[in-house]
DNA sequence: GTGAAAGCCGAACGATCGTTCGGTCAAGCG
DNA sequence: CGCTTGACCGAACGATCGTTCGGCTTTCAC
């Protein structure tokens, strides 16, 4: 029985693949099944011994995506020594999973809504458990005060301006996969770098605290090896 | 010949906006010509003496939000005295747009990719257009060092980071929609607050450019009395 | 008042949707 | 090696899609 539950994750692998390039290009409700055949060479009827429905496809999809963003950014997290070490390494796994699964990101951002409310629900909690780890990151670093010895007046930082800025860095983490092209953007480190900075210090800000970009952002080079990103070993969620 | 008009155009206007609240639920492909019928209570062949085509209901409420940011952006931009306070009015009417619009900015995020290439293509010139202001102000900003007398070997900042900068903070602007709520996130100037403050410096840092923040957010108060945001007046492209 | 024009709608068309049925075929366990 | 199991597929079903047709009603310019 091994040989054979082997093929069959493979083929659901390779079905989900193509089902984001297609829900990515067409949108859930504009990918028919038909589409989703031609892409992967199959029948039509084919996916229906895979999966109960269209429906269940894009669920599976999504869970699995989530799923592997959790894990990789926990593992990356628990890595780095400091809060700004923490958000680099939670950003740079992020911009690596966008990069190398730019269709999958553009589902998850795109067709939260296309599930039903039960299933809806369950991607919502792990939306809520991913970001709550990037929260408290944030809420870590906005304590330590980026490293310096004790928060000035200026430096400190209210819960809710803490809640926004976590929505904010989200806010570019989820958008990259629609405009990054790597010839003329560089690679996942510049792009990390760019969200690492403006979460960190902004865009000209001259003082003590950019020290602590440098030190997190030529750290984590060597704390940081390319994430594994394999899929998420089964199992009910 | 007035009459007849004016009540075309809001008959329009009424479409116009039953269609967004249904893209917005549904996506383009999820929204049939019967909900838009439902929504507006008028039959099913009636939007087809207002619009060539579903295809075409899109497209006019793409180019007019886009039509109406534009015009908005540009007035507030040009209202400031320095890069700082240019960037705060610029975020601001973004963001009344958004708390005021959240269905059309959906649809603007999300269905971009369901028009054909060519009516992609104009709506892809608005959007540059839209980038290009902010561009030219975070280009100021970098340039002004936040008007500091000299920007220091710190402040400096590349072309390609400042690209890579705008394109962060449209991805702040760009996800607004999807998380803010109003009795636990604050009014539009509390998110413009937090945008402005992420784009410029930073959430911790402790510089004197921290100072210039003060400034622009409270002098654009006086300037910036709350945008108009009517619907453009008509004009082929 | 009157004619032309525009908004409006019920009904229907062809196309295409997600899904199912019945059966074929190859592969792997006992 | 035989047999069971499950992946696979052609064909078809009912439902629903965007769109159109023909005619009815309202309304503004003259």
């Amino acid at each position: 029985m091994n040989a054979r539950a082997a093929r069959g994750a493979q083929s659901r692998v390779e079905i989900l693949e193509a089902a984001a390039a297609a829900i990515a290009r067409d949108g859930y409700f504009g990918m028919t099944m038909r589409d989703l055949a031609r892409a992967t060479g199959k029948g039509l009827a084919t996916f229906y011994s895979h999966f109960e429905s269209k429906e269940d496809v894009l669920f599976e999809l999504q869970r699995d995506a989530f799923d592997t963003l959790i894990r990789s950014a926990s593992e990356a997290v628990t890595q780095a020594p400091d809060a700004a070490t923490q958000l680099y390494l939670f950003i740079s796994s992020h911009v690596h999973y966008v990069l190398e699964h730019r269709d999958v990101m553009r589902v998850l951002v795109h067709e939260a809504g296309a599930l039903p409310p039960q299933r809806r629900k369950k991607i919502r909690k792990l939306k809520e458990a991913y970001f709550a780890v990037a929260r408290d990151v944030l809420q870590a670093l906005a304590r330590e005060g980026c490293g310096a010895p004790a928060a000035s007046a200026l430096g400190e930082v209210a819960d809710a301006e803490l809640e926004l800025a976590t929505y904010n860095l989200f806010g570019m983490l989820n958008w990259i996969y629609s405009w990054h092209h790597a010839p003329t953007h560089g690679s996942a480190a510049d792009v990390a770098r760019s969200v690492h900075r403006l979460t960190l210090c902004g865009l000209v800000a001259r003082c003590p605290d950019r020290r602590a970009l440098l030190r997190a952002e030529t750290l984590s080079t060597s704390l940081h090896r390319p994430p594994p990103l394999r899929p998420p070993q089964g199992g009910d969620l």
